[in-house]
DNA sequence: GATGGTTGTGCACACGGTCGCGCGGGGTTC
DNA sequence: GAACCCCGCGCGACCGTGTGCACAACCATC
């Protein structure tokens, strides 16, 4: 077509021929700037200033097969998402890392069969150099599908099964936070401790029970399975746990709650049915996600380091998981109890 | 490992030729399909399948320049960021509607003049079809660059100046939604209404602060300037202004307060001082996010639909400011009272 | 059976970079 | 002063896809 439009964006080849050089000389200085003079370098930068330049990513993917973009996939259902401070906080650190090195962040969420497969597909694509994972469930196929592909992949939280390979990983240590939180209810005189657990299609969700329940052993407590009840890691699943767990009868006087979320769905129930945080009832959460700390009272949770978690996932793609510098990494971080008023 | 070296990404050319035809007819079956027997598209289709082939992403948009992509750029500083939730339901409604659309979504976070500038220089380079703009403050010197290097931008929330070009624009009615919190806080009886503001480097601060001195106006209040004092939207921000606000001697007997988390800071410093809310110092916020739900008391707030904010934007971006179908359109969201038990 | 119209397909160029190859020229060494 | 090096740079072949254009094949029409 004809340059009519006007405002046509500029190419190397025309910042070569304002900086009279060929255009080798110009992606010289602008990449690696390996082997070039002063003099030329600068002529170059001028020109690229005065034409306002930046090179048109597409068209260097093709030939280098770099992106820099990397994807985050989020396993959930879009309104589940982002209602958890959790996520956001993953993202924080994620795109801080990212940003430090030079590298664009694509965010997706995905949630059942076909989602995945639709984003297994993009993803295989090479349209990113490398994925994130997080919040995977047990049946979610995009682990399987994106291994098959050759995609670098960083999972964050190991999957539901040990059959889906997971070679680089960041985790939590979910079985010592849940142990921990348990105990501190023991200690602090507690006679009946139930648990709302996460969901039990994901690894988080059965580690932080068994950490519970490696704490009531240890304590050589027997538990009552009437106070046991399972959750979903949201507020709505929390407030309607909390509430079986009083219909039933199991008259507990703690609950190890095992997230935040779900922990001030649970103040709302018990609160409701009159009965006081932690003088009735104490609550220990999980997360430490920025909720807890304004809720009425303070929720005493277990920390764990989300946003150094996002921060360690990107730094293992980045820095292993792509340039294969290993052929796997585990990092696992450790959590602390951080006591306030809930119990 | 670099097992299968031999492991290829297929091309246009390799299902060409196990389909038995050109490279060309391969294209048009997978876009527009527009003019191809239905035997041959057959053909094509299972050559694609048998091949698991999918399309060069970067070769595409070389040519076509489209990326399919789409950014949502956030001034804010990344732990600023996230650490609010309006944020969180923003990008919910944006991906909600980039999703529907078959459009990825490219997160970027920038504060200050060297980012804008970098991130400026990104977005013109053709990387993305069009930009979200968010949370802009006065000096943001991206809204002029991106209009000048033509890229399709929709602001949420109007720029700060009307200097400013923000030729698509999605925003709510701030003024209104002040004055009726305001409004509300005067109806129940309360003598000296104060105000926490947003910043005032910002459209939504200044307009908030408008709604409030309107309001007051129209009750025939003076307003003793000791009662206004200017927050940042943050909890910190809140606390430090309540904080102030007290120390003032305005006598504050309820405070309108420009954002749910700052109330969250000013509710947490009135308990510190031994006042109660609301019987002491009723409160409102604006926002309506999930932390105000969840707070004690749960807060009286002005509902936005923050959601809904996001989804119009990507719409107008996607239906109108890309497509260029107009010049120009702005989207006024309303808002509505929510009466909970702070004020 | 020749002709015109229609439909479907192959061909080749363009998109804007990267990178290896090869060359010219200035500095060094005998 | 000539031979040699090597540094700095231009040149051109790709990367994989979209698309206008020419053309082949087919059917209908006279």
């Amino acid at each position: 077509m004809a340059k009519s439009g006007g405002r046509q964006r500029p190419t190397l080849e025309m910042v070569a021929e304002r900086a009279g050089v060929g255009r080798g000389t110009v992606s010289r200085v602008i990449n690696g700037s390996s082997q070039v003079s002063p003099r030329t370098r600068e002529a170059v930068h001028t020109a690229i200033e005065e034409l306002g330049y930046s090179p048109n990513q597409a068209a260097r993917t093709l030939v280098t097969r770099r992106t820099d973009t990397i994807a985050l996939v989020v396993s959930e259902a879009r309104d589940r998402l982002f209602a958890d401070p959790f996520f956001a906080d993953i993202i924080r650190g994620v795109s801080s890392v990212l940003h430090e090195r030079d590298l664009q962040l694509m965010l997706t969420t995905a949630r059942g069969e076909a989602e995945h497969k639709r984003v297994g597909e993009y993803l295989s694509g090479s349209h990113v150099d490398g994925a994130l994972l997080v919040s995977l469930h047990r049946d979610d196929p995009l682990t399987a599908r994106l291994a098959e592909s050759g995609v670098p992949v960083v999972h964050g939280g190991r999957p539901y099964s040990e059959a889906q390979p997971a070679p680089f990983c960041v985790d939590i240590d979910n079985v010592n936070g849940a142990r921990a939180a348990t105990a501190h209810l023991l200690e602090t005189g507690h006679r009946r401790v139930a648990t709302i657990t996460g969901p039990q299609d994901m690894n988080a969700g059965v580690e932080r029970l068994r950490g519970y329940r490696e704490s009531m052993a240890a304590a050589g407590r027997e538990i009552d399975e009437r106070l046991v009840v399972q959750g979903d890691f949201s507020v709505e699943g929390g407030a309607g746990a909390m509430a079986r767990l009083l219909d039933r009868g199991g008259e507990p006087d703690a609950v190890f709650v095992a997230s935040d979320m779900m922990a001030v769905g649970a103040v709302r129930v018990l609160r409701e049915r009159g009965l006081a945080v932690p003088d009735d009832v104490a609550l220990v959460g999980f997360d430490d996600t920025m909720m807890g700390r304004h809720t009425d009272p303070p929720l005493t949770t277990v920390h764990q380091p989300t946003v150094q978690m996002g921060q360690e996932m990107a730094r293992l793609l980045v820095d292993v998981a792509i340039p294969r510098t290993a052929d796997s990494e585990m990092v696992l971080l450790q959590t602390h109890m951080v006591v306030r008023d809930s119990g």
